[in-house]
DNA sequence: GTCTATAGCAGGATAGAC
DNA sequence: GTCTATCCTGCTATAGAC
């Protein structure tokens, strides 16, 4: 079946939402896609190559998410704003996030996707909030790479914070905080 | 020797920050300290209580570090700006933080020395920033408690986004885009 | 391409001598 | 209190039939 490799990397998705790399086993991969030990190891050389494919999915499908809220019609500022209230799941952490705190996150084949992502999101957040200058919405004295970089560690932060007490409260405060000194910067 | 304990619960601290909770094993404390098997579990009942031993030096640790510039004699918001921008270890992460995102973190007796810390920083700041807007430096409408948890999370966010790109510089704008909204509500 | 069986090794914990 | 020896389990990967 063709579809067995999909099954695969679905269910490493998964598993590595849940578990992470490390205690993610690749008996755990074929238990929930059904499939058989020969199977992972004919489409991929081992954990390392199965999981750096499934983070390069995990790291697409954010993206696309992202789009939707950094593209739409509204206001530049509007935008940043929806970027960062969008619904998130506290509790889980991010996806390719929580992985960046392993020691795996150094190896070759795993760094890359997680980097190619924090890389993309922070170009996108520099676009939108060079939008909001050019509408004039967005103090000129602002560094935008410097800002898109505090827009993204705000998201990632706020799930630690929610983690650490188990309150997806303690996520949103951070959000709301940021929120707040944005509005000061903004040109009405 | 009474020491073996005390070089025990340092080898495992040292091991929890290089390799986090799922990649430490007991077998690697034991070399790391020099002690047989027997010691481990005489002192402990396991990895687990181990664990939760060393979590709580690294909480005190950290805790005691952080008060070094949140209690100095300076004005209140140059003590916020001190906290940001003192010396991190970008790419190793945060000695607590970083196991926020591993699946034991959810485990009794693991996760209170991580909320614990957390939750005594965020008082902590708390209580500078009340200083602040005594002082009369800080604008009067910020939710402080908003605001602490910002910090934190630009700091725990920074030090995701340096391990993502290997680049501690990340960590830096992250924490200087903070930095000028912190300036933009402070009152002249 | 997929399966079952199994190898080889490391993780976590225990036993029992000293 | 500390040591060495050892148990059981699960992880990662390979072998080889279908």
């Amino acid at each position: 079946m063709k579809t067995t490799r999909k099954h695969l990397i679905e269910a490493t998705k998964e598993l590595l939402w849940e578990r992470g790399y490390e205690a993610m086993s690749p008996r755990a991969v074929l238990e929930r896609s059904g499939a058989g030990q020969g199977s992972l190891y004919h489409h991929f050389s081992g954990k390392a190559e199965l999981v750096s494919t499934a983070l390069d999915e995990i790291g697409e499908d954010m993206h696309a998410n992202n789009r939707v809220y950094l593209h739409s019609d509204k206001p530049a500022l509007q935008r940043i704003r929806d970027f960062l209230t969008m619904p998130r799941d506290a509790l889980r952490g991010c996806r390719l996030g929580k992985m960046t705190q392993e020691p795996m996150s150094a190896q070759d084949g795993l760094r890359e996707p997680m980097a190619a992502y924090f890389t993309e999101l922070k170009q996108d957040l520099i676009g939108v909030l060079e939008e909001a200058r050019q509408e004039g919405t967005l103090r000129e004295d602002l560094n935008l790479p410097e800002l898109a970089a505090t827009i993204i560690a705000i998201v990632q932060g706020g799930y630690v914070l929610a983690r650490a007490s188990q309150d997806p409260e303690q996520m949103q405060q951070a959000i709301r905080g940021i929120l707040a000194l944005i509005d000061s910067a903004e040109r009405k």
